[in-house]
DNA sequence: ACGGATGTTATTAA
DNA sequence: ATTAATAACATCCG
């Protein structure tokens, strides 16, 4: 499930369970999920090296190496996610890339729909999309964040939210999600907005996606009083109104005609 | 059985 | 120059 809270999460587990070790082996079996390497320099540069650091922007991992200056940097498509296990442990399916450690632990690239990339680069500016990446959200004050909207203000909020060029890490779930608490309908052009909707829609971002990150943590489920709960009997939270779903900026959109104007 | 899915990009249209 | 719409990518799930 990989938005900002989520990459932020799998930020964390590297972090525990991956630094620090030689890395004795690497395997891949499928060189879609290698960008601008072929495998065997993927896995040349990388057998006998260590993960030093690991840090998110947006929905990015970059990893440094210790003996390279090369930047491991990984995108998590719509299916990543990461397992580590020990060396009696089954793992799950579709672990297409694994990081074999001299200590027998192994670091899991599970990745079902193969939309997620590996990148080994020299500078991160080779990768377009980082490259012209937004700011991070939960980095960013009200007032810059004003002056992005309008930058944008033709868009509609939601496609705003989603373009990773005007803000990083915000995917389709948390975007329908903070526009619901904000009551804000999310096809809704950003220059018809109110002082008050934009502040609204600052407030909504920052304790959603923070929200997010702590209930990733906690391991716990989506919370019943959250849109995405609601997926299935579209009903809204609030009042118990039906939900509708549109498209828009081509992703299917969720949000309660009563509660979101 | 077929439409849709937490993402991004290329292409084409407005 | 911007923005929107659509399809494509690969694969599984309901």
């Amino acid at each position: 499930m990989p938005e900002l809270p989520e990459v932020e999460n799998y930020k964390r587990f590297f972090e525990k369970t991956s630094l620090n070790q030689k890395i004795k082996n690497v395997y891949c079996e499928d060189d879609l999920l290698i960008d601008n390497k072929n495998i065997s320099e993927f896995k040349k540069e990388l057998t006998d090296e260590v993960f030093e650091s690991v840090k998110r922007r947006g929905k990015f991992l970059i990893i440094t190496l210790e003996d390279s200056d090369l930047f491991l940097v990984q995108h998590f498509g719509m299916t990543g996610n990461l397992e580590y296990i020990t060396e009696d442990e089954e793992g799950s399916d579709y672990a297409h890339i694994r990081f074999n450690f001299k200590d027998d632990g192994e670091l899991r690239w599970l990745c079902r729909r193969k939309f997620g990339r590996n990148y080994l680069v020299n500078e991160l500016s080779e990768i377009s999309l980082l490259d012209e990446m937004g700011p991070e959200p939960l980095k960013l004050d009200y007032n810059s964040f004003n002056s992005l909207l309008d930058d944008y203000s033709r868009r509609a909020i939601k496609s705003f939210l989603l373009d990773q060029r005007c803000i990083a890490g915000i995917g389709n779930i948390y975007s329908d999600e903070l526009l619901f608490r904000a009551g804000i309908k999310p096809d809704k052009k950003i220059k018809s907005l109110t002082n008050e909707d934009r502040k609204r829609v600052y407030d909504c971002m920052i304790s959603v996606l923070e929200e997010g990150i702590e209930n990733i943590i906690n391991g716990d489920d989506f919370p019943n009083d959250w849109l995405f709960s609601h997926r299935n009997d579209m009903k809204c939270p609030n009042d118990n109104n039906e939900m509708k779903n549109i498209r828009v900026s081509g992703r299917s959109t969720y949000f309660c005609p009563k509660c979101q104007e």
